[in-house]
DNA sequence: CCAAAAGTGTTGGTTTTACACCCATGG
DNA sequence: CCATGGGTGTAAAACCAACACTTTTGG
């Protein structure tokens, strides 16, 4: 292979290759489902291009991380959640998608409980949660990037318990049906809904009831973290609705 | 953002950025059916690292180009079929990859039609397709690659019709069951394949049946593309075993 | 007692699985 | 006439979709 390193500099970290490289970024879709309805994180951006306008959070993948890592760490500066899962979704590479040079994203889908406090981002001028129908146009390709993510969690709500991530510890069963209806945009039987969602058999009820509720309170119920782990093993886990 | 470009140098193309930057490649398990087995395509390293032994065909991703073109450009180095399907994979990014220095590949699987001849590529030294149980270590983390791969394409092909993309374009039933089998490591009853083969209504029969053989020849279908697209427009196309 | 949401079963249709034999052809 | 693979049907079980009313609770 060619195109290795030839020499640094004595400014900090510049260096010299024998061909261009582009550089690579990882931008995330970071879902949150609160209300009823699926949100997305977004932050405003501080400088151009775009300045103003709204995008994915995400930054540079450095030269001592994996993809995976970066994507963490940028999730880490801009919100921060206790557990976030996280799926890589695939790149995006058209050769414009940024007006300065070139620049290749791997874009990632990121899961967390509920709406977690959003950190002012060192070079986000705001970051907040917008409802996915009320998503303003986007900077870059990241309209595309987020088009694509939502498609990737209707297919993986439909084959995957990943409900876990998006709930809180505790839930009454309307609120994961919401959730299903929410990603999938459809409604769905109340009826049918409780009988496989129970049947899938990594659901648990707790025995406590919701609170401080203006009608009958619901049964909360959790997910059976270990029944999961069995039934994953076996390739068996699938989604409820 | 940071880390523009800051100079090139009299260097054809050397370039000078002020951060470093990784090298960025395309991986591909391309995949092809053939006496019944599934084949991947490996090519014999001419050069360090890993010189002699065998990996997936690769190579940079050029500035002009995007990440699918670089695969596909690579895979007509290696091999020059008329139609290739081609799906990303994901992004292998562990720092330690290459030896060399820091090189982040993004992995595609290709599907193409029976197993077509292999040219001589430039930098192998030596290219030919294996049946995936007969597949040596590979170098860097290219087991890794192949090994997700190769879960990608069990589900793809319980998912999507891309058995179109594995079979020539006439072919027995025997042998797209032939294939399933292959994929899925798993024998499947006859009658119900046959049944479910023929009810998911991509398949037509040709009224012709295969020749040269020593026993009662077999129909011989073909995929009905129209009605795949029709099918597919409407989120509908599934597998079939 | 009213409003709001919780909770619960049945039926009919469709799909999936399991399973075994006869037929056509070539050698 | 034998060997090889081609081709076919049925019954039981599981699954899915459609559908409406009663109960609990708080205000």
């Amino acid at each position: 292979m060619k195109g290795g390193k030839v020499e640094r500099s004595r400014e900090a970290m510049a260096v010299t290759y024998r061909y261009p490289r582009a550089a690579l970024t990882v931008d995330c879709a970071v879902f949150a489902f609160a209300e009823g309805a699926l949100h997305v994180l977004l932050i405003r951006r501080g400088q151009a291009p775009f300045e103003g306008m709204w995008a994915l959070p995400g930054g540079f993948v450095g030269m001592e991380e994996t993809v995976e890592a970066a994507a963490r760490r940028e999730l880490q500066e801009e919100t921060a959640p206790d557990h976030v899962y996280l799926e890589e979704l695939g790149s995006f590479s058209r050769v414009d998608r940024d007006p300065r040079e070139r620049v290749i994203s791997i874009a990632f889908v990121a899961l967390v409980r509920g709406i977690p406090p959003v950190l002012r981002g060192s070079d986000a001028a705001e970051a907040r949660f917008f409802a996915v129908n009320e998503v303003p146009a986007l900077a870059f390709d990241h309209d595309a990037i987020l088009s694509v993510a939502r498609e990737r969690l209707r297919v993986q709500l439909r084959t995957l318990p990943i409900s876990v991530e998006l709930l809180p510890k505790r839930f009454p069963l309307r609120e994961l049906q919401a959730l299903y209806e929410a990603v999938l945009g459809s409604a769905i039987d109340k009826r049918n809904f409780r009988k496989r969602a129970l049947k899938a058999g990594v659901l648990v009820a707790t025995g406590d009831v919701e609170e401080g509720v203006t009608h009958r309170a619901a049964e909360l119920y959790r997910f059976d973290k270990k029944r999961m782990e069995r039934l994953e093993k076996d390739g068996l886990v699938l989604g409820i609705g």
